[in-house]
DNA sequence: TATGAATGAGTGTTCATTCAT
DNA sequence: TATGAATGAACACTCATTCAT
């Protein structure tokens, strides 16, 4: 791939995640391209239509956030330390936008299921190592997390993040 | 208003509920019109534009809700059981729509405003009965409620319900 | 179906016949709106898709064509006059277009069947009037009176049509 | 010109014809491009626009058309024979391409002329040697001869190829 | 008054053509 | 010079809204 090509697919997949976290995920090719200062015709030469821009920023997102939580995972922080920081991340991301990315791609679904291990494992750890409640399911609240992350607009310091972590810390 | 007026804006609100329920908030008119057995033109003699629609569907939601919930406070049931009534009751309700409806609108914000007093009120008369947490701000656990109910989809026995609620609960 | 609904159907109809006999099968809805004095909306309030337009404007020319012969044929003209006048009445419409039209509908197929059928029997019959070579199949004379007949810009009088019914002839 | 301009010219011109002959003349010019093994800035080195290659592979299929017959002209064969030979060529080409090629660029105008003389007159030495119907204007020939060529997909053996030949020739 | 037909701006997408690499 | 990335006008189609019946 072209420099300027590898540069340009950089700008749509920024300009995209920027405008999705600001206006939510019903904004049109024309404005993502706007925002990228780029043509409509060289979002769909580097993304075959809406959803394949959409799959692939959702890929983006949560590749990354799997990094970076495995990254912190792979640290000797406290697992609790590890979870807010995977939250205080993830707030940072358009997660909203995923809710309307078809989960059935498998294209999205690995990367999900990729992201779900690594916190799950987190997860577990931190229940292991006391700082989380152990009286609820792991994947109940990973699903617990993902509903705080997820919404349109969130914040890492919100009173409803604030609320749900101190509901999982252990006493 | 005369009868059949009254009647047809029933019958738009009602349908407009269903539909948005059954398909979420990104329902054409036209649709609802259908849904209501009336034509487009009649859903327009009622509302001035598809927003007002939105506002006016959440505000009967959101009567409906605090109506009931109301009355359920009104008893002399425990409190945790009323909160439990109210979640119950919610997840019936197109509730998710409310994340596409001007907050700001006064028309909105106040019905808005009555049934967060309502559950408010509940919510401490719990926390005083020592049935809910009361390490928690009334305010926060009315945000977490809130998001368990705004969900597309939601059921008060998913398991994420379940989660937020046992979190809730005192021990 | 209203009036002014029936009537706008019969603009669009019209209207997208003389735009496609005269500028060929590529061209826009919005075209053949313009033309029709009507918005594209309306178009499409008509004809879910452009295959549609195509599909029921081929129809219309077919059957108009039809009835046309199956009139002439049912007088005691010659039936070597018959066919003239069948020549004649089909370069007149905008046969061009059916070249574009997927004869595989079945929408399309039968009305084409139905003419054939008609446009058949005059060949045989013109046969054993004497006047139409009988050493050529029926079905190989009806392809060439199409051959003739779809071309873009077709008429009557023009040479080729003249060479092909004087070469039918018989001597 | 240099020789790898040439080449590529001549890349770009058979491939054409290929894809032409095969999908029609709506064919994007990366598929042409692709199809030559090159990419749509060379198309545009060589040719300004669409017309132009449309023109110039037009011109191509025109000449070797020209070339052929007239060598077979040059032959003793019986003049039926080289009529048949020049059909028989003619359906190997992407004939059905000039309908859409403006006829009035001169570019093109003149070998079609030129073609049109040379068949013109075997049509003449036909109808000398008392082969080919004389009762029809050579012109008129022409022209039926062009309708059984210039359809997308013609052959030299289909029905009506033959019905047309065999109405054409003198008993 | 209720109806649903008409409107047209807006959306996703394509493709001839231009231009940076 | 050859490449293919970028461009943007054009197209088919949708849907909130208006208006004739």
């Amino acid at each position: 791939m072209r420099a300027d090509a590898r540069r340009n697919r950089e700008l749509i997949v920024r300009a995209a995640t920027r405008v999705f976290m600001a206006d939510g995920e019903a904004v049109s090719m024309e404005d993502i391209a706007r925002a990228a200062g780029l043509g409509v015709g060289t979002l769909y030469r580097h993304f075959p239509d809406r959803a394949a821009l959409l799959a692939l920023i959702s890929c983006d997102v949560l590749s990354r956030l799997t990094a970076r939580t495995a990254s912190a995972a792979a640290s000797d922080l406290p697992r609790w330390e590890v979870l807010l920081g995977y939250v205080r991340d993830a707030v940072q991301e358009p997660f909203a936008m995923l809710k309307s990315v078809p989960v059935d791609d498998p294209d999205v679904a690995e990367p999900v299921a990729r992201l779900h291990a690594v916190v799950l494992d987190v997860i577990k750890a931190a229940q292991a190592e006391g700082s989380l409640r152990a009286d609820i399911e792991p994947a109940a609240v990973l699903d617990l997390l993902s509903l705080v992350v997820c919404r349109q607009g969130a914040r890492a310091d919100d009173p409803l993040a604030l609320v749900v972590l101190d509901g999982l810390r252990s006493r």
